[in-house]
DNA sequence: AACTCCCGTTTCACTATGTGGGACGGATGC
DNA sequence: GCATCCGTCCCACATAGTGAAACGGGAGTT
């Protein structure tokens, strides 16, 4: 017990949703994240060091999660994230989850525009359509859940690329393969490059007839709450009713739309906090 | 203090490590594995109820958890495995885990056998080698980190197979390919499912003289805390010092590798534990 | 509208539970 | 030999977690 130390932040409420937290969580969680920071394991020793763990706390934690076969432990004692951990998403695949939770912002987003909206995530090279609200319209865009598609003409492929770590697109644009499906369509990689500068600068992405003659698509990112891509969503039209000047008007309510599904999946836009010292109990009386 | 006083055993040599459970702990991975379980989420309510916890104790967790990004919510309020919790083993490749768990048990076969030892796990329909110690003989079999070979023809690919879920298995036999390295590589599916049980029921498989003519090969299965196999660790040698009448032995030493390696991962061979009810906290008059 | 039922959320007094300083014993290194 | 450092274990203490009950609000029924 080193005092009282209220010397920290004495941030009043801005505790958003109602239930306290729990203390034993905030410390586990803490474990987690360090542990999953350091791919060669922690000793017990560093792992209450930086997590600011009392010794005797930390080893209990790791012990059960040791036990429980969400850890393991090497030959130095150094623990590693276990298989249960890693595992543990495997059985609902996480692109069942996106799709569910970006259902009422696609159908508000169709409501809005009376366009086909589409919901697309990255697989293999290719893009992969999770889930189609086609459009009201006898004249309309049709896609299908479970098709694929280049990257390189397709709104919802730019935008996966255009925001994805630059060492992972580098290493998928040169295994994948450029279509060229209209005189439109970028096939050359630098134009591509350029491309996506230009899409990551305005926030979303159009496709300009670039896979179907007389089509148009815009598109903007998803992210989770690691901050990283995960999906994409577009509105799809034909030009006679997504023309030039329209576009900025779809363009902010795709992007409003993809918006909320980051947040539902618990993207907080203020990137901030990397790593904050765990509270831990003080008695009351310093 | 009701219940754990002395924390069981006394036993000082075993290393299983006797802290004292945490309450807080075992209701929460009591939650996680349950929602792995339930791919299209589920509510507060029926988590309390399947998981024996009080409403509000319950309630606090999952908000907690929520808050963190370890579970999201649709829009009916079911909770779901989150990105965070998805993403975890993510980084550290869970193969390196493996390898450095492995390093020990497999040094000690090299040092038992004095032929090379090989350490694979199934990557796509291929065998990848994750890690090979050399025989010191100048007459040796030699593999290197990193090779790939095909299923059909190795000691390791025809572990992996064996012990795979026969589902898993019979998809992936269905898109691999089957060389043909010496006349004596199995070819045919029907033989290979034949071997495969045999492989099974003895408890270890043989190469022989399979991928290369006059290669010997045994291998054993390494099972995860899940009870799934996620690796194989194999002894490889020329028939001239691997012959019919050292197999036994050799099988004996590399299935005791195998074992210990699992163990370390968190399996316990009692496989036994699916669904464990959680203990609440009893009211005081119990 | 008014009533009912069923959830999720919040509250609050109580005490069982997690806490952490300290002790023990085994490695490793001067 | 002594000095460190580490993981493990112990135990009295008081705080943090607990859960019954109350609250609030949406959906269905009359």
């Amino acid at each position: 017990m080193a005092g009282v130390q209220h010397a920290g932040l004495k941030t009043g409420k801005l505790r958003r949703s109602g239930a306290a937290p729990v203390g034993v969580l905030t410390k586990v969680l803490s474990i987690f994240e360090l542990l999953d920071r350091a791919p060669g394991g922690l000793q017990l020793r560093s792992i209450a060091d930086q997590t600011g763990l009392n010794k005797s706390t930390a080893y209990r934690f790791l012990a059960h999660l040791e036990r429980a076969g969400y850890l393991v432990r090497d030959l130095t004692g150094a623990y590693l994230i276990g298989p249960r951990l890693v595992h543990l998403g495997a059985n609902s695949t996480y692109q069942a989850t996106i799709c569910r939770l970006s259902r009422p912002a696609m159908e508000e987003l169709w409501r809005e525009t009376g366009e086909t909206v589409n919901l697309g995530a990255l697989d293999g090279t290719e893009v992969l359509y999770l889930d189609v609200l086609e459009s009201p319209h006898h004249f309309r865009l049709s896609s299908q859940k479970g098709m694929r598609r280049a990257m390189n003409c397709t709104a919802l492929g730019k935008t996966l690329l255009a925001w994805l770590p630059p060492a992972t697109r580098d290493e998928l644009l040169a295994h994948s393969k450029f279509e060229k499906r209209t005189p439109h369509s970028i096939t050359q990689p630098s134009e591509l490059l350029a491309e996506l500068g230009r899409i990551q600068r305005r926030g979303y992405a159009v496709d300009n007839e670039e896979v179907e003659t007389g089509a148009c698509c815009v598109a903007a990112p998803i992210f989770d709450s690691s901050g990283l891509i995960t999906a994409s969503i577009s509105v799809a039209g034909p030009v006679t009713r997504m023309g030039h000047n329209r576009i900025p008007a779809v363009a902010a309510l795709v992007s409003g739309a993809a918006a909320a599904i980051s947040r539902s999946l618990g993207y907080a836009e203020s990137g901030s906090g990397r790593s904050r010292p765990v509270r831990t109990r003080k008695t009351r009386r310093g």
